[in-house]
Formats: C-alpha cells, sequence, structure tokens
DNA sequence: CTATGAACTATTGTCTACAATAGATAGTCG
DNA sequence: CGACTATCTATTGTAGACAATAGTTCATAG
C-alpha cells in the first residue's frame, strides 16, 4: 500500500535473490563452494554486486564464509534443524501473544487467501504449491504482530527452514500426512485466531511442532518439546 | 583523520565493528548519512570492502539502506524499542526453557564470573561498565542453551538495545535505579537458573522486563507487556 | 617408496576508475 | 514575486584489474 514498487532493484538484491534461490531449489548441493568467478559469469554481474550479496545471505544463515577460503552452501546437521525449529517456535509464540486478540482485522485478509489456496493445492494434490502457500499463512499470521523485526527473523528462519526440506531433513512433517488433515490444522489455528485465544492458539501451535521434535531426541535440547 | 592500519583478519569485518562501534558510542547521529567517501578516508580503506561492512550492519539493523540514496544511522521509535525488547524477551525466554536446568555446567562459569564482575562495578559506580558486565551476564545466560542461531539472534537485538541506549531512549531501567537492587536481580536470576527451575527463571525475568514495558503503553502492542 | 619442501595455480581480497542517478540550485517564465 | 524547469554536483552503483594467500602438485632427497 505505501510501499512503492517503482524502486529499481540493486543488482546485490536481484544476485541474493537468484542465489538463494539456486540454493533452496537444491541446484547448489550441500557444502558445495560457492566460487565468485563462476557466479559472475552465470549472473551476469560483476564481483562487487556478487560479493555484496553474498555477503547478505551469509547474514541470513545460507551459506558459510570463512575467510581466504571463500563461500559454501550451509551445512545442515540434526542440530541446526533442532535450532531452527525452536526458533521458529519462540518467533509464532511471541506473534501470537503479540497479534491476538487480532488488531488489524485488515491483514486477516491474506491469512484467509492463503488458507483458501492451501485448500485448493490439497484438492489439487500439489504438494509443492502447498508448502508455498502454508509458508505465506504462517507469515501472515506472523504479520498480524506489526512488529517488523520479528517478521524479518521469521523470514529468515523460514528460509532456512525451506533448505532443510530441500536436504530432505525435514519432509516428514509436511509430506508424511493427508493433506487435507495438514490443512485442516492450519483453518483450526485461523479460527483460533479469529476467535482472540492466544492460549488456545498457543497450545494447537503446540501440537504442531511436537511432531517436527520427535525425531530430534538425540538431541540434548529435546526436553524442550514438551515445554514449547 | 585517524588513519588506523587495518589488517589481518578481513577489511570487511575490521571496518563492520570500527563502524558498529562509532554508532554504538553515538559519534554518528541518529540519522546521519554515511557517506561511503568519508567512511573510507577516515578508515583507510577502499569501498568495495566498505560497501560489503555496510551489507553486514545493515542485516543486524543498526544502520538503513535505500537503494541508490545510500544509508544512514538507523532511527528509532518508540515502536523500535518496543519490538527490540519484546523480541529480546521472546529470545530469553527460549533460552531459559532450552538451558535451565543446566546441561552444561562449565558455561555457568562465565555467568558467575559477569556477575562478580557486575558487583564490582556497583561498588565502585562504574555505570558504563556495570552495564557492560551486564551484557556479559545476559549472553552467558544465553549460551546455557547451546543454541547458536539463539545465540547470534540475541547479539544482535543486544546490539540494538546499545544503540537504544546511546539515544536515551532506554536509559530508565539500567539508569535510575540503585546499582545493588539491580546486581540483586540478577543474582536472584542466576539463583534460580542453577536451582534448574524453568518457571521460577521467567517469572523472575517477567518482573525484569515489565518495567521496561511501562512507558511504552502508547504503542499498540501495550497489551503484551502483562503477558511476557 | 615415502616424506618434505618449493613452486605453481586457482581463488579471494582489495583498489582505482567510470557510469548512472537523485537531490540541490539557480535561472527563467508566468 | 512565486513556481517550475533545466542543469549541475555530489554520491552511489558497477566494472575490470591488480595483489595476496591458501591449497595442490611435482620434484627431490632420505
Amino acid at each position: 500500500m505505501t510501499e512503492q514498487r517503482l524502486r529499481s532493484p540493486s543488482l546485490v538484491q536481484l544476485a541474493a535473490d537468484a542465489i538463494r534461490r539456486m540454493i533452496l531449489a537444491g541446484e547448489l548441493a550441500e557444502g558445495e563452494r560457492l566460487i565468485e568467478e563462476r557466479l559472475t559469469e552465470q549472473l551476469g554481474i560483476s564481483r562487487p554486486p556478487l560479493r555484496e550479496a553474498l555477503r547478505v545471505l551469509e547474514q541470513e544463515g545460507l551459506i558459510v564464509t570463512r575467510p581466504r577460503r571463500g563461500s559454501m552452501v550451509a551445512t545442515l546437521t540434526d542440530q541446526d534443524v533442532f535450532e531452527i525449529l525452536t526458533l521458529r517456535t519462540a518467533l509464532e509464540r511471541l506473534a501470537i501473544e503479540l497479534g491476538v486478540p487480532v488488531r488489524f482485522p485488515d491483514r486477516l485478509k491474506d491469512a484467509q487467501e492463503a488458507l483458501a489456496e492451501m485448500e485448493h493445492c490439497a484438492d489439487a494434490e500439489d504438494r509443492g504449491s502447498l508448502v508455498q502457500a502454508g509458508y505465506r499463512f504462517h507469515a501472515s499470521l506472523i504479520a498480524l504482530a506489526g512488529h517488523r523485526r520479528l517478521e524479518e527473523a521469521y523470514a529468515s528462519v523460514q528460509q532456512q527452514l525451506l533448505l532443510c526440506m530441500a536436504r530432505n531433513l525435514y519432509a516428514r512433517e509436511h509430506f508424511y500426512e493427508d493433506l487435507h488433515e495438514h490443512v485442516g490444522r492450519h483453518r483450526t489455528l485461523l479460527e483460533l485466531v479469529e476467535a482472540g485465544d492466544p492460549a488456545a492458539v498457543l497450545a494447537e501451535l503446540a501440537v504442531h511442532g511436537e511432531r517436527s521434535f520427535s525425531d530430534l531426541q538425540s538431541n540434548a535440547g529435546n526436553r524442550s518439546a514438551r515445554d514449547l
């Protein structure tokens, strides 16, 4: 609304988006070195903007950079998945506490639209699009809090979660259950949000999250799965 | 024109550290434009590494960059302070839930040392050093969780909080109370952590945080102060 | 045959220079 | 006298080249 889309995106943003897409699409293998010269040829840009884009991705947690040794696609361990999931849960909890009951009713529309698309994807059994719509749904719930830093942090965590999925480290929760049951849980979530009961939403989210923690019990932090 | 020789690690990191220090020390005013050429002269480096450093600081939330209009020191509103404080609380809560009871007893030493230094600073009435020691104390509590992403996110929030203090937007909590009472609250916190009672720690933290929210009631999100 | 060292290569780190754009200023027209 | 426009300047965006370093390979000596 207030955002003006006339801004010509800089090469840095375009390069960051392109590399991010490549990583999340699995076109770049885990731990693969990112040779700057190769990427400049591939993207048709020069090294300075590319290097700035790599700094952005490094801060986002998608790549790791070691001095004089270049950048590599992030390698995710079970510990990393655990960290991503717990952090996501903590951020979602804050968002619910701040955003429910809803103070910006117009923002609910985004969630409702995303949910409608999720149902459509479930009917069509389009799992890829369903995951995308699911992320939009969650992001729109976060936006209810009206908390810019929270939205940014959540987006970063979501991206890393996408990376987990590209690595097949996190496929269980989203793929190994009935699609309509999956969408139904989200519908329940939205209804509780609309009802304005934060505690109930948090309880539902806890059920949501418990499944994801169940396979990480080898980690020292597994105790927290119950608490969250 | 202090020509400092930046060498070994990486000019990007050194430049980022230097500019970060300048911002947090208040040497750069709120909203002040960061002219790249000026900074290159001041730091004795060239523009490419400087620009990469600015990207890092942008991701950290200390500066804002608009395309073709350069970078500015972040301007903090009450809403920003609210966001920083709520995010910090959410991260601390996760850290306590994951780290208490303590599973890495050796890491408690850092907290104990920081607390001892806090007491020393309180005796000497050195408020500046007390704040620094306080941040080390909190950071060491976060480290109990053994959660790298959490530590990084918390460090970023802490930095922005330091920026708040440099802007006198947040001086109340740390400066307008008795120093020994301040340290005493932290001692209580550590004792509860050592006792292994997460709920009690969270309750104490809630008291800790309530004071900071009290001046932000004009914000729409003030309702959360009680919940957190 | 193995181990060690030196030279080489591939890659990153940094710098100078050029192009493009947004903001400012002054001049002119209504 | 005020407002609008064109030019102008300061600053950012981008490019290509040079310097420095870590990893590798080959040669030689034990």
